[in-house]
RNA sequence: GGGCAGAUACCCAAGUGGCCAAAGGGGGCAGACUGUAAAUCUGCUGGCAAUGCCUUCGGGGGUUCAAAUCCCUCUCUGCCCA
């Protein structure tokens, strides 16, 4: 029993910045082994976006560590705090969303999880459920519990506090949300980032008033982003979105900094220590142990197979200069052609890697766009489509040409 | 409720009658160099078959030959007083 627990908490250890506390966490661990009795481990999304990226993948791999220890893992999907927008870490109010919106995204959401976490043994709570029916009376007594200087303390409010920025009051509710979430569902552990640590604590003391044992809080580090600076996120557009090709996501993760490989193996893979060692050693071309790692990554959300396939593509394109496997086509109906040739500027345009003519006419000037591998730098440029031609633009966006001749005639 | 300050492009921010499609920085894109890494250097960064034209400086209205810039009004934000 004794070494179960330690296994357990050696285990759980693994990756995290902070556990508070240890000891307790030990404590609960003992008694639900020797009870038979799992834990319930707490994890709380906000479905604020539809889409989740390999950010967010963090903690819900490390609640389906739980999982796979024996414990319960139970999903606040947060509809009601997800009106709200969680102000940690951010500088400005987040938009209220709809209900409809979130129930939306929501069940988006869960369509997601579901490569990572046990979907069959995930207890799933809508934290509606219980806020929905509050009366004003008990928000009051509830908002009573924390102190104006309190909130201020925090880095997030007290930066716009001083910066002059609004702070809507709903905002100051959020951590109190949160924490009564950790009242109703009873949790023994809350699992967050390290942004989350004001809200996990309230969570404890939330329960210490109801008179119930407080939770563990346990906190995992932020995943950088691409930019290899900010925290992967959305609005900052340094994310790898687990919906994405198997193509992106290995482009993606192939362009991170060096720098970032440490995190992103001990965070987003299941590499033994001892693997990860030797890939981060002087014994390993970077360059070796960062396609292992995207390797790994786009397994994880597209299977072997297509992970090892893009493996190869990638070397196919960018070590050797060849072109893509497959790539998109960009079909001309006969009445885009004047005489038989089309402005490349338009072509461009409908092949989609350009956003406007204007666009594309700087691309040309700026020598990103090739037909056929020849570089051709008049944004004027008349060119004559042959069936098959492809065209490049930048280092990786391709598209085949295919020109589709008049009715009744066959294919050249 | 009263007073004051403010809202500019993806973000920050300059501009206070024509020389403004709007300085500078960030971000992004492209080129060089590479390992599609980082760092660095260079260019571009509203739209339009384009030495010109059109739309854009919180919304609406006005003054003027001419408005991001002046006036009125509305919306939003912050500060001070109550």
């Amino acid at each position: 029993m004794m070494l179960e627990t330690q296994r357990q908490l050696e285990a759980i250890r693994r990756g995290t910045v902070t556990v508070l506390r240890e000891e307790e966490l030990r404590q609960k661990l003992e008694k639900s082994l020797s009870a038979g009795k799992p834990l319930r481990v707490k994890l709380g999304v906000d479905p604020t976006a539809p889409d989740i990226h390999l950010g967010h993948t963090v903690v819900l791999e490390k609640l389906r560590l739980f999982q796979d220890l024996g414990h319960q893992a139970v999903l606040i999907i947060g509809d009601y705090t997800a009106m709200v927008g969680d102000p940690s870490g951010t500088s400005k109010t987040r938009p209220q969303l709809t209900r409809e919106k979130v129930l939306e995204n929501a069940q988006t959401y869960l369509e997601q999880v579901d490569r990572i976490l046990l979907l069959d043994r995930l207890e799933v709570v809508y934290n509606g459920e219980w806020f929905r029916s509050m009366t004003f009376e008990q928000v009051l007594r509830l908002a009573a519990r924390l102190t104006v200087s309190r909130m201020l303390e925090r880095d997030d409010f007290r930066k716009r506090y001083e910066s002059e920025s609004p702070i809507g009051l709903h905002e100051l509710l959020y951590p109190l949300m949160q924490g009564y979430d950790s009242v109703r569902v009873r949790s023994d552990v809350e699992l967050g980032g390290t942004d989350q640590t004001f809200n996990l604590l309230v969570g404890r003391e939330m329960q210490k008033a109801e008179g119930m044992e407080p939770q563990v809080c346990i906190t995992y580090p932020l995943l950088i982003g691409l930019d290899g600076v900010h925290k992967m996120s959305k609005s900052l557009g340094n994310t790898v979105g687990v919906r994405e090709s198997a193509r992106e996501m290995f482009g993606k993760l192939m362009s991170l900094a060096d720098s970032m490989m440490r995190m992103y193996l001990e965070l987003l893979t299941s590499l033994p220590e001892s693997e990860v060692q030797a890939l981060l050693s002087e014994g390993t071309h970077p360059r070796e142990a960062k396609e292992r790692l995207a390797r790994e990554i786009v397994a994880r959300y597209h299977g072997r197979a297509a992970s090892e396939a893009e493996a190869e593509e990638f070397r196919r394109v960018f070590s050797r200069k060849e072109l893509p496997q497959e790539m998109p086509e960009v079909v001309l109906e006969p009445g885009s052609l004047q005489d038989g040739r089309i402005w490349l500027v338009k072509l461009m345009h409908l092949a989609g890697h350009a956003a406007s003519h204007s666009e594309a006419r700087r691309l040309i000037e700026q020598g990103a766009v090739s037909v056929d591998g020849v570089a051709l730098r008049d944004p004027q440029a008349l060119i004559a489509p042959r069936t098959g031609a492809v065209l490049q633009v930048g280092k990786r966006r391709f598209a085949r040409i295919r020109s589709v001749p008049l009715s009744g005639g066959t294919s050249p």
